[in-house]
RNA sequence: GCGGGCGUGGCGGAGCCGGCAGACGCGCGGGACUUAGGAUCCCGUGGGCAAAGGCCCGUGUGGGUUCAAAUCCCACCGCCCGCACCA
C-alpha cells in the first residue's frame, strides 16, 4: 500500500486537534432547531468489541449528519454503571465493585473517544455516581409521594447453594445461572412501582409512537396485554361469601361446570380445612409450590393437575351447584386466582374436565351446529349462537358478552373488568451495587421516607459481600442505624437497593443538565431538549428498558416538569454483529477485538465497515474481506485528494459547465447528494448511502483519469469538496484530514450539508425501454420532457420493433414519458 | 398454539408508492503498469444456447390480477424473532 495517509497515526494526531477545538461542546441555543440524538448507554462490563460498536457508530452518523445539516444537536454519553457483575468480581477477587465498575468506565470512555463518536463529554453521566444516583433515589420519593410505590410480600428467586436471591435474569432454566442449582422460591418484603397504574396510557399511546418500528409496539402491547371481560362472583354457602373470576368468555357462564382455585389461592385451605382430603391438598399446594421455580417451557403441554375440594359454589347463572377444584393450570397472579371452568369453550377448561370426568355442556353453537358434549375432542372457542343460556338462548355469543354482564350486574352478580398481563413493577433488590432505597423504617412513625434534603443516602464502602441471603448492606451497622427524620428516635435504614433499570429509566433526562444540583434536570432545558428524537439500541430493550422508561416519562409529564408524555420519538433497534454466525461473546471466544483493526485499518474502516454490510436493523456478520474492502475504499477516496492539494484555495467554487463529461459529473454529484440526504435522513439506509458514494466515487475516477490530474479543476474540485463533507459523518478522521489537505477552512466538522441543485440532478437523456407483449425489445435515449407521443412513435418506428411486429397488429400501447413504451399485440386481423 | 418478520447471483446486500432484476461491496476471471506485486488502475462476472447480432430461462413453490409482478392478491413450503396454561 503506497497511499500516504496512515490511519493509525493521523486519527490519533485528529482526537487530539479536535479535543483542543472542542468540536462537540452543545449549549442551549433556543435560536436553532434541537436535535436529541441518542444510543442506549453501555453496562461497564469490561469488554468493548466490534460488536458493541455498531450502535454507537450508527448514532455517531446521524448525530455529526444533523450538526451539519443545521441542528442543535444533543449528543451524550454515559454508563449504566450499577448492576450485579460488579458485585461478583468483588466476591470472586476481592476488588470493591466501585474499583471495578471505574476500570471499566475507563476503557470505554478510551474507545469512545478512539472511534471517534462526537460525544459532548461534559455531560458524561454514571449512574453509580453520588450526583446521579442521589436524583434516582429523588425519583423513588417522588413516585412514593404520588402514590406509585407500596410495599408487599412477593417471592423471590432463591440459590440454595449460593445462599442469594437472583434476578429474573439470573435465573436459566430454573437454575442458578452460576452453580445451576434449582431454584426457590421465597416470600419476602418488597418494594414495588405501581406501573399498571399507567397501564392504559402505555397502551394507548403506543399510537403516538410513528417513528418505532412496529415490532416493538407489537411486543409491548402483548406484554401489557389488556383484557376486557368481567367478574364474576359464585356464591359459597358454606363460607357464606362469594368467589370471584375474571373471564373475557361472560355469555359461557351457563356452560361453568366446576370452578378452579390456583393453589395459593387463600381460601383453597379454609375449604379444605377439617374435611378428611385436608392433608392431601396441603401436600398439592406444596408440590405445586415447588413446580413453580420450574422453568416454564412446555408448561401449556405439561399435563393439568388438580384435585376436588370436596366444596360446591352456585354457578350464578344457572343457581347450579358446582364443584370447586384446586388446579396447577390456574395462575394466582393473574386475575382473581379462580376460574369458571367451562370445558366446552375452553381448551385447558376442556382438558382438565376431560382428565377428571367433569360435565361438559355445549353453550355456544357454531354455525353450521352440530357441537356435541359427549363426541366432542376439543374445546369450541369461536363464534356461533347462545344454547342452553335460559333467555339468552339464539343470541349471538359476542353480542351476548355485554347482556351476560348487565344482566349479571342487574341480579348483583356480574360486573364490567379489565385485567392486564403486566405485572406491578418490583424494584428491591437484596444486593450492594445500586441505589439505597431512600426509607427509613421506625418503631413509632412505620415507613419514613427520606426527606429530599438529606439525599443522597450514600452506599457504606465497607461492608461484607459474602452471600448470606440478605442485602450486604444490613452488615453494615453504620448504614442501618439511623435516627428517625420524622420523630429524631433511633430507626433502621431499609437495606435494599433499587433495580438498575430504575437508573436506566430515566437517565436521557439527566443529560440535559447533567450537573444540575437543585433536582434531577432543570426543567428550562428539559423543555428546550426533551423528548429524544432519534433513540438507537438493541432489540433485546424492547420491552423492559422501554416501557420503564415510558412509565416514568408519564408521571413526570402529569406533574408537569416535562413537554410530552413519551420520551422517544424515533426508534432504531439496530441488529447484532455476528462472527462466525453466532453473537460475539468472551465466553464463545469469537470476540473481533477492536485494537487490531483499529491499528491496521484505523476507526474510520470499522465504522463505515459496520455501516456497510447491511441495512442498520439487520444483523451483520463480521468479514475480515468486507472491511478491507472498505479499508480499499477509503483509500481510493484519499488519493483523489492526495493529488490536489490546497484545490479548493485555487478554483473557484461554481464550476461552469464545460463538456459533456463535466456534465455529467457534475450530475452525478448532485444526484450523490440527493440520494446520501435522503438515505440518511429519511430511511436510516446507512448501507445505501455508503454504496451511493461508492458509485460518486467510481465516477470521480473515470474523470480524472489514471494519474487522478485531469478534469477541469472547478469541477474535480466542487466534487470534492461535497464528496468530504458528505463522507465526514461516517468516516470523520479522513475527510478531516482531507478537508485540511484541499485547503478547507476549519473542521469539516463544522462545515455545512451539501445542497443539491434540482436541475442538475434531472438527467437531460433518458434510456427509454421498449416493450412488446412484455419482453424489453429495444432501447434508445430520448431528452426527458419528450412527449408521449414522440416517445411512441419513436419506438413504433424503429426496426427491431417493427420485426416483432411482423404478421401481428398492435392492440394496445401504453407509455411512462421517461421511463417505457409498452407495446401489446395480437394476431393481425386476415 | 398465538403474534410479528423474512425467502433475490458463489457470498453480504440493492431495487419492493408495479415499469431495464441483481446498485454497491466481497469473491472470481482477464488486461494494464511493473524487476516483482497479495499494491494500484481498467474491463468482465445470474444460468443456458450462440462465432456474433441475439434468443430462452431466472427473485422459495403453485396460482391470480395487469400491457407489465421481486414488488399487489390467494394458497402452500422453509427459516428467524417475540409470547406462551394470562381465563
Amino acid at each position: 500500500m503506497t497511499a500516504s495517509y496512515e490511519p493509525g497515526r493521523r486519527e490519533l494526531y485528529w482526537l487530539d486537534r479536535w479535543q483542543e477545538w472542542d468540536l462537540y461542546r452543545t449549549e442551549q441555543d433556543p435560536t436553532r432547531p434541537k436535535y436529541y440524538c441518542l444510543e442506549m448507554f453501555p453496562y461497564p462490563s469490561g469488554d468493548f468489541h466490534m460488536g458493541h460498536a455498531r450502535n454507537y457508530t450508527i448514532g455517531d452518523v446521524l448525530a455529526r449528519f444533523h450538526r451539519m445539516n443545521g441542528y442543535n444537536v444533543l449528543h451524550p454519553m454515559g454508563y449504566d454503571a450499577f448492576g450485579l457483575p460488579a458485585e461478583n468480581a468483588a466476591i470472586l477477587r476481592g476488588m470493591h465493585p466501585a474499583r471495578w465498575t471505574w476500570q471499566n468506565i475507563e476503557k470505554l470512555r478510551y474507545w469512545f473517544r478512539r472511534m471517534g463518536y462526537s460525544y459532548d463529554w461534559e455531560r458524561e453521566i454514571a449512574t453509580c455516581h453520588p450526583d446521579y444516583y442521589r436524583w434516582t433515589q429523588w425519583m423513588f420519593l417522588f413516585l412514593h409521594h404520588r402514590g406509585l410505590t407500596y410495599r408487599a410480600r412477593a417471592p423471590v428467586n432463591w440459590c440454595p447453594q449460593c445462599a442469594t436471591v437472583l434476578a429474573n435474569e439470573q435465573v436459566v432454566q430454573g437454575g442458578c445461572w452460576r452453580c445451576h442449582t434449582p431454584v426457590v422460591r421465597k416470600e419476602l418484603e418488597q418494594w414495588f412501582f405501581r406501573i399498571t397504574a399507567y397501564a392504559d396510557r402505555l397502551l394507548d399511546d403506543l399510537k403516538l409512537l410513528d417513528g418505532w418500528p412496529e415490532r416493538v409496539k407489537v411486543m409491548q402491547a402483548n406484554w401489557i396485554g389488556r383484557s376486557e371481560g368481567a367478574e364474576l362472583r359464585f356464591r359459597v354457602e358454606e363460607l357464606g361469601e362469594d368467589i370471584t373470576v375474571f373471564t373475557t368468555r361472560q355469555d359461557t357462564v351457563f356452560g361453568a361446570t366446576f370452578l378452579v382455585l390456583a393453589p395459593e389461592h387463600p381460601l383453597v385451605k379454609r375449604l379444605a380445612a377439617g374435611k378428611p382430603g385436608e392433608s392431601r391438598v396441603l401436600e398439592f399446594i406444596a408440590e405445586a409450590a415447588r413446580h413453580r421455580g420450574e422453568p416454564e417451557d412446555g408448561a401449556a403441554e405439561r399435563p393439568k393437575r388438580g384435585l376436588f375440594l370436596e366444596s360446591y359454589c352456585r354457578n350464578p347463572a344457572t343457581g347450579e351447584d358446582i364443584p370447586i377444584w384446586v388446579a396447577d393450570y390456574v395462575l394466582m397472579e393473574y386475575g382473581t386466582g379462580a376460574v369458571m371452568g367451562v370445558p366446552a369453550h375452553d381448551q385447558r377448561d376442556f382438558e382438565f374436565a376431560r382428565q377428571y370426568g367433569l360435565p361438559v355442556r355445549v353453550v355456544v353453537q357454531p354455525p353450521g351446529g352440530g357441537l356435541d358434549a359427549d363426541t366432542m375432542t376439543a374445546a369450541y372457542d369461536g363464534p356461533g349462537v347462545m344454547v342452553n343460556s335460559g333467555p339468552f338462548d339464539g343470541t349471538p355469543n359476542e353480542e351476548g358478552k355485554a347482556r351476560v354482564t348487565a344482566w349479571g350486574q342487574e341480579r348483583g352478580w356480574a360486573r364490567p373488568a379489565v385485567q392486564y398481563r403486566l405485572r406491578d413493577w418490583l424494584v428491591s433488590r437484596q444486593r450492594y451495587w445500586g441505589a439505597p432505597i431512600p426509607i427509613v423504617y421506625c418503631e413509632r412513625c412505620g415507613i419514613v421516607p427520606v426527606p429530599e434534603e438529606q439525599l443522597p443516602v450514600l452506599l457504606p464502602e465497607v461492608v461484607d459481600f459474602s452471600p448470606r441471603g440478605m442485602s450486604p448492606l444490613a452488615t453494615a451497622p453504620e448504614f442501618i442505624n439511623t435516627t428517625c427524620p420524622t420523630c429524631g428516635e433511633p430507626a433502621r435504614r431499609e437495606t435494599d437497593t433499587m433495580d438498575t433499570f430504575v437508573c436506566s429509566s430515566w437517565y436521557y433526562m439527566r443529560y440535559v443538565s447533567p450537573r444540575y444540583t437543585a433536582g434531577p434536570f432543570q426543567k428550562e432545558a428539559a423543555f428546550y431538549w426533551l423528548p429524544v428524537d432519534q433513540y438507537t439500541g438493541g432489540i433485546e430493550h424492547a420491552i423492559l428498558h422501554l416501557l420503564y422508561s415510558r412509565f416514568f416519562t408519564k408521571v413526570l409529564y402529569d406533574a408537569g416538569l416535562v413537554p410530552e408524555p413519551e420520551p422517544f420519538r424515533r426508534l432504531l433497534t439496530q441488529g447484532m454483529v455476528l462472527k462466525d454466525g453466532a453473537a460475539m461473546s468472551k465466553s464463545r471466544g469469537n470476540v473481533v477485538e477492536p485494537a487490531p483493526i483499529v491499528e491496521k485499518y484505523g476507526a474510520d474502516t470499522a465504522r463505515v465497515f459496520e455501516l456497510f454490510a447491511a441495512p442498520p436493523e439487520k444483523e451483520i456478520d463480521w468479514s475480515d474481506r468486507g472491511v478491507e474492502g472498505v479499508y480499499r475504499f477509503l483509500m481510493r477516496v484519499w488519493r483523489l485528494a492526495e493529488v490536489r492539494p490546497g484545490l479548493f484555495r485555487q478554483v473557484p467554487g461554481h464550476p461552469e459547465a464545460a463538456d459533456a463529461a463535466a456534465r455529467e459529473v457534475r450530475r452525478l454529484v448532485h444526484r450523490t447528494i440527493k440520494k446520501v440526504t435522503e438515505d440518511v435522513r429519511d430511511r436510516f439506509m446507512l448501507n445505501t448511502a455508503v454504496a451511493a458514494l461508492m458509485e460518486m466515487v467510481n465516477g470521480l475516477y473515470a474523470y480524472v483519469g489514471e494519474d487522478r490530474t485531469g478534469g477541469d479543476p472547478a469541477v474535480v474540485a466542487e466534487a470534492l469538496h461535497v464528496l468530504v463533507r458528505l463522507l465526514a459523518p461516517f468516516a470523520p478522521f479522513i475527510t478531516e484530514e482531507m478537508w485540511q489537505l484541499l485547503g478547507g477552512e476549519g473542521s469539516v466538522h463544522r462545515q455545512s450539508w451539501p445542497a443539491y441543485d434540482p436541475g442538475l440532478v434531472a438527467a437531460e437523456q433518458v434510456t427509454v425501454v421498449v416493450q412488446v407483449d412484455g419482453r424489453v425489445r429495444h432501447r434508445f435515449q430520448a431528452p426527458v420532457d419528450a412527449t408521449r407521443e414522440e416517445l411512441e412513435a419513436e419506438a413504433l418506428a424503429a426496426p427491431r420493433v417493427r420485426q416483432f411486429l411482423d404478421g401481428r397488429e398492435v392492440a394496445r400501447v401504453v407509455t411512462v414519458p421517461g421511463k417505457l413504451v409498452s407495446i401489446a399485440t395480437r394476431p393481425a386481423a386476415s
